[in-house]
RNA sequence: GGGCGCUUAGCUCAGUUGGUUCAGAGCACCUGCCUUACAAGCAGGGGGUCACUAGUUCGAAUCUAGUAGCGCCCA
């Protein structure tokens, strides 16, 4: 939505230079003896003939049936019993583990069991891996087709019997039925068992069954050949880099994750069974040896020279399997500038490396570690400077938004409800740098909002008459340099924000500047009367404003603020907003912004008043300002206190007049005239209890004064400002008093 | 099972490396306004023992330890 992309420059990973960088970097590690094959268990869908990865394996809870199967111990007419909800799986067995500590099944160890049906004799292995309390305590181990057997297989030396064809029907190694689906066997093992008299009971239990995502099939655990990435070589500099911020994480946090991955990386399973990807370059010669090469021209060449010169290219057969497509993707920053094929172009030596990368935590691991892996070795420098890590969108269940669960909002609709920069903001708004956020409409709604408080603020200066020959009011001037220094503090703010990558908080550093202070204050402040022109320098400022306070917003909402740029800028500016440079920090004067905030306290006290009191709106009212002791009043904003209230007279007094309402703010007394009936005995009772709290603040801090650690140890600046909040309070307190005085005299 | 993290207002979340009247924002709620850019708005308001307990410190939402809930990643 938005993002200011050169779409001159699109490229996809299967684009002919990038798959050629895939095969080249492949042949390059296999050379380098960091591509090898091995065994592994993968997550088989018997109905798709295809391995899957974990993230497409859905786990749900299902009723299933749990067989107690007794196996004769070899020589002997004792029998043991073990659990299992997969029957058919016995023809597998190749062991049977006990705890080492069980006294129940001590006995039996340099025994055999018989598997039943089938009479292989598989001896006792002892691991602490089993659950004593679980079915029967003793447990039958199946490597070929459960990951935990696999790994209890591989440490006690099981041989594994792989009883399943590809499609989930039996091969020759059960034994049995032979060619008979997975759960017709389990129907007819149960029933063979029970007439044997193996079958000791059945219940139900309720387990955890994988299923694939896209067939629906149960998931056969598989022994298959798999390709290999040797991690440990390629992970130890990627972790350096990281570690010693070479390249930075936002937010840090990640580092700890990050670091605990790479010191316990596996070594990485690069090949798929898909019928889509870059197709492994590996060509395999009848009996089974193979020959790692570009293409199978080379492939040939190779294989003659190295086995055999009589060789055709009828019999070579390429790999079916094609790579992981992280294997694509964790070259692309350099594949992309075809960095790989030619590593001195001048492209990939202008763009690598690059500053920031921006994505989710999720794919920190599959994609991130492997860039800067890939990075390293391929060019020998890190592909980006900082990462940063942004939340992941969740539902009101805190569930990632997915297809399959279709919780997702459809973008279409909310852009057409609230517009695309709305969407956008309404994300932004949500998205504290590496935390999650749960989606709610509402923060969409609230960008929309912006979008026509923006719109509105605009329309508002299109409506202006400007009068080029009207002298600046003085009001207008003081808005002016007031929000120029306002807005000049802001950028400082957002820059610091920026830097930190503090996006949400940036937002929200905008989203104040202009909807509070240009629209609330700034506009109210240089707003001409009804139907009165503007003078044309003020009104050449605020299009000034506006122009830059759109350049501010660019980032967040690039819509409107291209749109409304269009009517604003000035002949020999950028043509777009997308191309118009960010405004830089200029000098400001933190006086006038230090004086308005007093102002702006001023105003909405007697806003306050004019609410409690029931004075409407249009009525004008007098405004006497007590004079503060000896200091000299700050009376810059009184002309724009005057506008923005409604004062008809303003005036300094060193006593109170009569029927005048009294405010304090700071430390300074507003007396304001008030026709109806003051209620002395509630100003008192409000006043002594303002008394209260005024007091008790100051206890407070004279307590933590008197403390004399405090004084010795907290540094010289939290004193002085501590002494600053005890003089304050002192004189707003001497304030309250003599008002107290002044009402019950 | 291993690792990482979270718990602050009714809801969703900030709180920038312990110190301004620091307890915040938006939404929701309440009050008053159809004021001439904007009711998708304006001006105000109420609301939290910062999960709990103990510690460190002159000072803790912030640091340490434990407890209780919850989430994520990897097995």
């Amino acid at each position: 939505m938005g993002a200011s992309c050169d779409w001159e420059r699109t490229k996809f990973t299967m684009d002919e230079d990038l798959s050629e960088s895939v095969i080249n970097v492949f042949i390059d590690l296999y050379k380098k003896g960091l591509i090898y094959r091995g065994v592994r268990m993968v997550n088989w869908d018997p109905k798709a003939l295809t391995a899957l990865s974990d993230e497409e394996v859905v786990h749900r809870e299902v009723q299933s049936k749990f067989y107690y199967v007794r196996y004769q111990i070899e020589d002997s007419d004792e029998y043991i019993t073990i659990a299992t909800t997969r029957p058919e799986t016995i023809l597998g067995d190749t062991g049977i583990c006990i705890h080492p500590e069980d006294e129940r099944f001590r006995h039996l160890v340099g025994k055999k069991a018989l598997v039943p049906l089938i009479n292989r004799p598989v001896p006792f292995i002892l691991d602490d891996y089993v659950d004593r309390e679980f079915g029967t305590g003793a447990l039958k181990v199946t490597p070929a087709h459960d990951i935990n057997d696999y790994n209890l297989g591989l440490k006690h030396n099981l041989p594994s019997i792989d009883i399943f064809n590809d499609d989930g029907t039996l091969n020759n190694k059960a034994e049995i039925y032979i060619g008979e689906d997975r759960f017709a066997a389990r129907e007819k093992v149960a029933e063979d068992l029970r007439e044997k008299g193996h079958l000791v009971k059945v219940e139900t239990i309720t387990n955890s069954i994988g299923f694939s995502e896209r067939t629906d099939e149960v998931i056969e655990p598989k022994l298959s050949l798999q390709w290999f990435l040797k991690m440990d070589v390629l992970a130890k500099p990627a972790l350096d880099v990281v570690l010693d911020d070479t390249i930075q994480f936002h937010p840090p946090k990640f580092k700890n994750t990050y670091k605990h991955w790479m010191e316990n990386v596996r070594d990485w399973c690069i090949s798929r069974q898909l019928w889509w990807g870059h197709r492994i370059p590996a060509y395999y010669l009848p009996d089974g040896r193979y020959v790692v090469a570009r293409n199978r021209d080379e492939a040939l060449m190779e294989a003659r020279e190295k086995i055999d010169p009589n060789l055709s290219n009828e019999d070579l057969r390429q790999d079916e399997d094609v790579v992981d497509t992280w294997f694509s993707s964790w070259l692309w920053p350099i594949s992309v500038f075809d960095g790989i094929n030619r590593p001195e172009n001048e492209e990939i030596r202008y763009y690598y490396p690059t500053n920031d990368l921006v994505t989710a935590p999720e794919i920190l691991f599959f994609w991130v570690a492997r860039m800067i892996m890939a990075g390293l070795e391929f060019r020998n420098a890190i592909p980006f400077k900082n990462v940063y890590l942004h939340g992941i969108v969740r539902d009101k269940e805190g569930r990632k938004m997915s297809k399959s669960l279709g919780n997702s909002p459809d973008p279409i609709k909310l852009m057409d409800d609230y517009g695309a920069d709305g969407v956008r903001v309404g994300m932004l708004f949500s998205s504290p740098a590496g935390n999650d956020l749960l989606f709610d409409e509402s923060l969409c709604e609230q960008g929309r909002n912006f979008c026509n408080k923006i719109w509105n603020a605009f329309r508002l200066t299109q409506g202006w008459e400007v009068d080029e020959n009207l002298p600046q009011p003085d009001n207008a001037a003081t808005a002016v340099s007031w929000f120029d220094s306002n807005l000049n503090q802001a950028l400082t703010t957002l820059e610091s924000h920026f830097e930190k990558y503090r996006i949400a908080d940036a937002l929200m550093t905008v989203y104040k500047l202009i909807w509070e202070d240009f629209c609330s204050w700034y506009l109210e402040m240089v707003k001409p009367e009804y139907q009165k022109p503007i003078d044309g320098h003020t009104y050449k400022k605020t299009k000034e404003f506006l122009n830059k306070l759109l350049r501010i917003l660019h980032p967040f909402m690039p819509f409107i603020s291209e749109e409304i740029y269009q009517h604003v800028r000035n002949t020999g500016e950028s043509e777009s907003i997308t191309i118009a440079s960010f405004p830089k920090v200029e000098p400001f004067d933190q006086e006038i912004t230090r004086s308005f905030a007093f102002a702006r306290e001023v105003i909405m006290a007697i806003r306050n008043l004019r609410q409690e009191k029931n004075i409407p709106q249009k009525e004008e009212i007098d405004l006497f300002i007590k004079k503060n002791n000896e200091q000299r009043p700050d009376t810059t904003f009184d002309g724009l206190v005057q506008k923005l209230c409604k004062i008809d007279r303003l005036e300094y007094t060193g006593t109170k007049p009569e029927g005048t309402h009294s405010v304090i703010v700071r430390s300074t007394e507003l007396l304001i005239p008030l026709e109806q009936h003051i209620d002395t005995e509630e100003e008192i009772r409000s006043l002594e209890s303002e008394l209260e709290y005024q007091e008790g603040f100051l206890q407070k801090i004279e307590k933590k004064l008197a403390n004399e650690k405090f004084v010795q140890n907290a540094p010289e600046k939290v004193v002085a400002m501590e002494k600053k909040k005890q003089q304050d309070a002192q004189s707003r307190i001497h304030v309250i008093k003599s008002q107290l005085e002044n009402l019950k005299k």
